[in-house]
RNA sequence: GGGUGUAUAGCUCAGUUGGUUAGAGCGUCACAUUGACAUUGUGAAGGUCUCUGGUUCGAGUCCAGAUACACCCACCA
């Protein structure tokens, strides 16, 4: 008998302890389990110095349930945590630590910032990995790896290296988008389209008028575009033109292409080859000049003539006025634009000639897109295929090479005296004296996208990768489809000609009540994990991160949520601690089932274990966790436990106890552990067997019985309350059917009443129930208001004559029984004669009183 | 411009391939309180399932359209 049991379970001072046992007993890796199954899930890194927000919560408590699921099942069972270098971030964030010193980058030197931003990584790792666990995390830490450890550094020049000899990665001058504010090159998805307020500039253009938003473009303009079908400039095709544009000269080529609109603006396009993508295409097909007048510092060249030096928006100012002086500005007008703007940043992203690294990916993401079409690869939910398909398809070039200095650095050299970095030599090793490496660093999403099996060792011949690859699932947000998930199916297929994972399940992003993004810029709605561990325990945390959500929608989340699940948490706890106190010994030798209760509950067990299991297997946490709350709760702790109060039978009390909390441990391990704990000293939940349904204890009849016994308490109660009549007093009932003792006592316990198995004298004042099986009346002698009880009757025959007129409606339309299923027609009739005999008993009720 | 999602009780959401009189939690109201649990128990009130058509014996569920909100993609100068 344990009488130490405190009352309310206390999260905090338990959830630090059971972890260490946890991550001590070695079980987090697979090298511990048994079993010849694998199931793998590669960790979305963190960033190396970020802090656990909410969304890291949710992700981190998805795949622990799938991890702890799994790990239970039997499989050999890994997941393997990590942390990402965030190239752009952490670069941002240590320049600004050097700025606070008064330093900048270029004081250091590339070698030294690097080395600085390594020390400020190692310093802050500590702390994502701490709170990693604090959401209980089962990874295996003995393989946790970083984005810019040595292995995978390995892997990401191995894959650049290929790449480069088979063709896939060219150094190419073009235009890239440019962020004046990062200093860098962006990739297509790294740009966001914001709508925003602009100004439409209509410009005198030698014989033609063009409109252009960024009027200090035009001076460095080469060509005009008109529809070859254009009867206004037709006369003008082929023409080459001087342009004086205020006194800034130009000389354009006039030609003809189909893809101008004839509708829009003038009909002319001014073309400016290198600050525009489609400009730039127009130059390529037409071979046009391209001159630029824009640097990497967002200020104009030497080519911008008079306005060189100056920012671009002080140059689009004084050329604007210029122009009005000259006569040339026609009009403006309003209109909204897309502008294109950094991710990061948020600063207008430029468009402009560089000469970078692309891979080419015309072949790769014909692959990509097979592997998912095939069904190699099932994401779900399945609508972002369409989604994926379409991004896929409009794929262009992957622009890699980033100026930022922090970063996998290019297996990229040059000789000494090629300043200009014309010929690039692409080895791994260091080729000595004489020569200098790329300072350009690559795409964060570069190394990512090699993460399943960059981690796993690769290229090396390891047995990790042998044996954990393909990974089973990878669990992402799917704001990062592109980024992350689309570049590992890309890179994994070129790499491995193998898809990295089996599986993609897409969670949503966390919103606080009223709909908005968790982010920092509201603070006071915003729910912060840490926070809310100390505040309600991780396990209720974890609950309503999974309850109430489903696959690629989005979750909100607040207090009262995560209160409600402490309340469960606690509930179960308090279950635990009844049956713990009161149950001498604690060993199941015979599991009895003697009563309908016992059959209701065993049964009811059985198919709570099947679904569960189901939901599970399906992706359907957030079902899963309802029913096993709903089980717990109602069917276990209101009615079965109440009724083990007089029919105990404390075997199969523990049994159910034992099975819940083996089906709840994937949601909320520190408790369902800590419970363990109370009745196993030296054994692990968290490496039990997962239970098996057993169909043998499946009794529908018992279910069904035990619920008509239900609700006749119900009614019963709900008398009792209608009438106000006192708790504690006992009631009679008669009953005209004669229930087995065990039943018998369960409806005179619950109900507070006694039955008599006999009909009331008719002169007693009574109030008579019925339900489709059976009829029972309640005597309340003087306390019947005749008038209350005859409303009430009156408005259940209403309700009742109601529903019957639409059955016997349906009933009687010959087409429902020529086309109805047979059980189904079948069904509906046994319902009327129930309803109808319902329905007397009711009226014979209202006419005896 | 192209695409996707959502719309069910005051709030947050379930509702599986169409088949009872549409459910839960929170909140609200009423009642209960020393023995697992007030982080509780018992009961009640509360819904034209956004709208309009259609398919069907039967629609919250399927189809079409409309409206509202949210999101993603996109190089119309």
């Amino acid at each position: 008998m344990k009488q130490d049991i405190p009352k309310a379970y206390n999260a905090q001072n338990v959830e630090d302890s059971i972890y260490k046992v946890w991550e001590e007993s070695g079980f987090f890796n697979p090298d511990n389990l048994k079993g010849d199954k694998t199931f793998t899930i590669s960790m979305p890194p963190p960033n190396a110095t970020g802090q656990l927000h909410i969304g890291h919560a949710m992700f981190l408590t998805l795949q622990d349930l799938m991890i702890r699921y799994h790990r239970m099942l039997g499989e050999k069972t890994l997941w393997l945590p990590g942390t990402d270098h965030a190239a752009i971030a952490t670069n941002a964030k240590v320049e600004k630590l050097l700025k606070e010193e008064g330093k900048t980058k270029y004081d250091l030197g590339q070698e030294k910032f690097i080395a600085r931003v390594q020390e400020y990584i190692k310093q802050s790792q500590g702390t994502i990995r701490q709170q990693i666990r604090k959401v209980g995390s089962s990874c295996d830490w003995s393989r946790e790896r970083y984005t810019m450890d040595e292995g995978l550094t390995k892997a990401v020049q191995t894959v650049f290296l290929n790449m480069y000899k088979d063709g896939l990665i060219y150094k190419g001058y073009r235009i890239v988008n440019w962020c004046p504010h990062c200093e860098s090159t962006l990739a297509d998805d790294e740009v966001e389209h914001k709508d925003q307020p602009a100004k439409l500039y209509y410009i005198k253009y030698g014989p033609f008028v063009v409109a252009t938003s960024r009027p200090e473009t035009k001076l460095g303009d080469t060509g005009v575009a008109v529809h070859p079908k254009d009867q206004r400039y037709k006369k003008y095709i082929g023409q080459i033109i001087n342009i004086d544009l205020a006194g800034h000269k130009i000389k354009i080529k006039v030609f003809a292409d189909k893809e101008v609109d004839q509708e829009f603006g003038t009909g002319a396009i001014g073309v400016t080859s290198a600050h525009s993508l489609v400009d730039f295409a127009f130059a390529e097909k037409h071979d046009l000049e391209k001159i630029q007048v824009i640097n990497e510092k967002g200020t104009m060249t030497k080519a911008a003539g008079k306005y060189a030096g100056q920012k671009v928006l002080e140059a689009r100012k004084n050329f604007l006025s210029d122009l009005s002086k000259a006569e040339l500005l026609v009009k403006e007008e309003d209109y909204t634009q897309a502008t294109a703007i950094c991710y990061r940043c948020g600063t207008a992203v430029e468009p402009l000639m560089s000469s970078q690294w692309f891979v080419k990916v015309e072949s790769l993401k014909k692959k990509a897109i097979t592997a998912v079409k095939s069904k190699k690869i099932k994401i779900i939910p399945e609508r972002f295929n369409k989604i994926y398909f379409q991004w896929m398809e409009n794929l262009h070039d992957w622009c890699i090479s980033r100026q930022i200095w922090f970063g996998h650095r290019m297996p990229v050299w040059y000789k000494k005296d090629d300043k200009e970095k014309n010929n690039p030599i692409v080895q791994i090793e260091d080729p000595g004296k004489g020569y200098f490496q790329e300072s350009d660093t690559l795409d964060t999403w570069f190394s990512s996208g090699l993460w399943t099996f960059s981690t796993l060792g690769w290229p090396g011949k390891t047995e990790d990768f042998k044996n954990f690859h393909p990974t089973t699932v990878m669990e992402t947000g799917y704001d990062i489809i592109f980024f992350w998930v689309a570049r590992m199916i890309l890179m994994s297929e070129y790499a491995l000609q193998e898809i990295p994972f089996k599986t993609v399940y897409l969670h949503g992003l966390v919103r606080t009540r009223d709909g908005k993004k968790m982010s920092k810029s509201h603070p006071e709605t915003c729910i912060d994990p840490l926070d809310a561990i100390k505040k309600y325990g991780c396990d209720a945390l974890r609950m309503s991160l999974v309850v109430g959500n489903s696959a690629g929608n989005d979750l909100k989340i607040y207090d009262e949520k995560i209160e409600n699940y402490r309340n469960f948490v606690n509930k179960l706890w308090n279950v635990s601690r009844y049956i713990l106190m009161s149950s001498e010994n604690l060993e199941i030798k015979e599991l009895s089932i003697n009563t309908l209760a016992d059959q209701f509950i065993i049964s009811r067990l059985q198919n709570i274990i099947s679904s569960t299991t189901n939901n599970l297997n399906n992706f359907n946490f957030g079902q899963a966790g309802e029913d096993l709350y709903d089980f717990v709760w109602h069917d276990f702790a209101d009615w079965y436990i109440e009724i083990t109060k007089f029919q105990p039978n404390k075997e199969m009390l523990l049994f159910v106890l034992e099975n819940i909390l083996k089906l709840l441990h994937p949601f909320i391990p520190f408790v369902t552990e800590e419970i363990w704990k109370q009745f196993k000293q030296d054994e692990l939940l968290m490496i039990e067997e997962w239970p098996k349904a057993n169909n043998k204890l499946i009794d529908n009849k018992a279910e069904k019985e035990f619920d008509f016994l239900k609700d006749i308490i119900i009614q019963i109660r709900n008398l009792r309350s209608q009438y106000k009549i006192e708790p504690k007093k006992i009631i009679t009932v008669y009953s005209r059917k004669k229930y087995a003792d065990d039943e018998k006592k369960i409806i005179e316990k619950l109900g507070r009443c006694e039955i008599k198995v006999e009909w009331p004298d008719s002169k007693n004042k009574t109030s008579e129930l019925a339900n489709s099986h059976y009829k029972f009346s309640v005597v309340l002698g003087d306390l019947i208001d005749t008038a209350k009880e005859k409303k009430r009757l009156q408005q259940e025959i209403d309700g009742l004559k109601k529903y019957l007129t639409g059955l016997e409606k349906r009933l009687s339309n010959t087409n429902f029984i020529k086309k109805a299923p047979k059980n189904i027609v079948a069904q509906e009739k046994i319902k009327l004669a129930e309803k109808q005999k319902l329905l007397k008993d009711l009226k014979d009720n209202l006419d005896s009183l």
